[in-house]
DNA sequence: ACTCTAAAAGACACCGGTGTCAAAAACAAG
DNA sequence: CTTGTTTTTGACACCGGTGTCTTTTAGAGT
């Protein structure tokens, strides 16, 4: 049963009435929601009946002035993929879920250059425990210095180790991808294309590595003019697609650094009347909802990001999220997914 | 000059420190923080340099228990569409930025039974002033009871008035739907086919309406198999635009209910060599990243959904957002958008 | 100079929890 | 039944702010 706290007049019951209903100081009723030993089995009960009777529910707030921290964990992302964020997000939540902990988000505006500035008013303002740093952002060193001089926790999400490895979550992309380049290695593409990333980028490098490891392996080169700068944007693949596409001796296939501009490289091709797989194998990165809502639906791989989330969460405050210890390597696997944007080249 | 916070053992100054450099009271302080009047000016200004040189910050958790009410308002969402839920998600923070309010992101599992029970969970642990809810599950009543219920003001956002206008942020679909297809049956469409939204959904049906309405204008009348009916999801799309463009006299264009639905459709045409917009014009809903990822470009309504987060927050809390006073309507205007994917229907 | 009033500042309790340390209860051993 | 130990419980201060009410100060009027 529960108390009629819809009423108007009727408060939320506090830690008092509780010890008042229970017939025991709210000291005690501290000890049972804090699951202290040294209770009596018997007073335990009592308390937990009286906490049932009453519907309390500890005022976070109040906890967290007399713990003097909060329970706070915080989200801080800047990302073009808004499907990766909730993803992480989700993770997130599903680690924290029995937890005290409540989780801030915090998109951040990476071009400002007020940037720095606000970030440290919502740190100093919120003072979150631990922040978590999706990337891109998680690549910017001044951003976690400053997580530093506020005391704040932090880790770093990306696709490499981009701090000490207390403060990273990552993932295999490099290898990945090179598994994925093998791929159309295998089919017989020679003549493979390169969108790259934006530069400064860690991931995009990585991204670029793992291209070039499969090439050296095969001991192919990547020809300078089948190599495309970008941004990570769709209207960045469709330049790249513009000029890919209309060499004299185009590329058979394309390794997009991501999937919105691989979206961008396949329009260039629908226009041009190639035929996507037939003419050109595309690749991209993210397996964002881009990748399958485009036609043909769009080989790439897929970051273990809800994963990650939840792991993010379990390495920065694992003091607060019992049970499963943290595991040694912070590096999940990433996977290659085969849709219907790959084939072997057309013959010559 | 800030102080020193990075070395370890120093502490965050509180409303003491403050005083005691100041020589005045802790309350004094307090006063100056809330803005008190009665207030002398010298005595502020003292008072605003001892916060500035100790780079003092409110302790928000402190404050919530003192004011007995905290400071967080709730975003309870549950939707396909990430993007959307960033962007109305940055609408909020727009509005919220210079208050002391701080945001809680809550994913709710719609197809959970124990969704109510979860939300109910959240909302008496955090106890957030108010709650906003997206679509669709700002639909849901139950939800909206029970935030009646534990005494959380709530807004639903939505194309129609789900509620109360006070409850109600929302936008004009309907006519603007009306309008998209007006365009169509000008440039001299008849045979137009539609692709709904999932039955009980408001908007789904509020698009619909739209849709009646231009045809019924123009004398029209849907046949009953150019009715497709679908979830919003990619693969309704697939199966509408299956059945569709399977007919013997196959329509020359379709609305679909959202832009997945219509990069469903989309991607079949193409897999039977339709030319779009050439043979088949397409029009989605809503504006998502994949409507300019497909190719090609999708022509569709956006909504205002930054605008909506922002004047959901005000409608919410608009005692903690000084200024703008609510204006009387909470309609804002969506907008048809045209790109490249309709156009005149083949002569036959 | 003296009173009166309004403005400004302070004292102290309180919000709802937890930490500390002492007191009470329970139990074992002599 | 005492005494000594170990569990269990409670009293009270405190976390960092705000509310209420009182006191002090400043300025106006006579």
């Amino acid at each position: 049963m529960r108390a009629n706290k819809g009423e108007p007049g009727s408060k939320q019951p506090t830690i008092n009435d509780v010890a008042a209903l229970a017939g025991v100081s709210k000291k005690t009723v501290s000890r049972v929601i804090n699951r202290s030993e040294f209770i009596a089995e018997k007073t335990r009960k009592a308390v937990q009946d009286a906490i049932e009777t009453l519907g309390f529910v500890p005022n976070p707030q109040a906890r967290a002035l007399a713990f003097r921290r909060n329970f706070l964990i915080a989200l801080l992302h800047d990302n073009p993929n808004a499907q990766t964020v909730l993803n992480f997000q989700q993770g997130v939540l599903d680690a924290i879920k029995d937890s005290d902990l409540a989780l801030l988000v915090r998109p951040v505006d990476r071009g400002s250059d007020r940037m720095l500035e606000d970030v440290r008013i919502f740190l100093e303002k919120q003072r979150p425990i631990g922040a978590m740093l999706l990337p891109p952002i998680s690549e910017n060193d001044a951003l976690a210095a400053l997580c530093s001089e506020l005391g704040v926790r932090y880790v770093r999400v990306g696709s490499a180790l981009l701090d000490d490895a207390v403060h990273c979550v990552s993932s295999n992309d490099r290898e990945v991808v090179a598994e994925a380049v093998r791929r159309l290695i295998g089919l017989g593409h020679r003549r493979i294309g390169f969108v790259r990333g934006p530069v400064g980028f860690r991931s995009a490098a990585e991204r670029e590595e793992g291209f070039h490891t499969a090439l050296r392996e095969a001991g192919l080169t990547l020809a300078p003019n089948h190599f495309a700068p970008g941004n990570y944007r769709y209207a960045a693949g469709v330049e790249a697609g513009e000029a890919l596409l209309s060499l004299a001796e185009p590329p058979t296939a394309v390794f997009c650094s991501n999937d919105e501009m691989a979206a961008g490289v396949m329009s260039v091709a629908h226009s041009k009347g190639l035929s996507v797989p037939g003419q050109l194998s595309i690749i991209g990165f993210d397996d964002s909802p881009t990748a399958t809502h485009i036609w043909p639906a769009l080989s790439t791989v897929r970051w273990p990001i809800r994963e990650m989330g939840a792991r993010a969460a379990r390495t920065l405050v694992p003091d607060f999220l019992d049970g499963t210890a943290i595991e040694e390597s912070p590096v999940l696997a990433s996977t290659f997914i085969e849709r219907q944007s790959v084939a072997a080249p057309a013959q010559p």
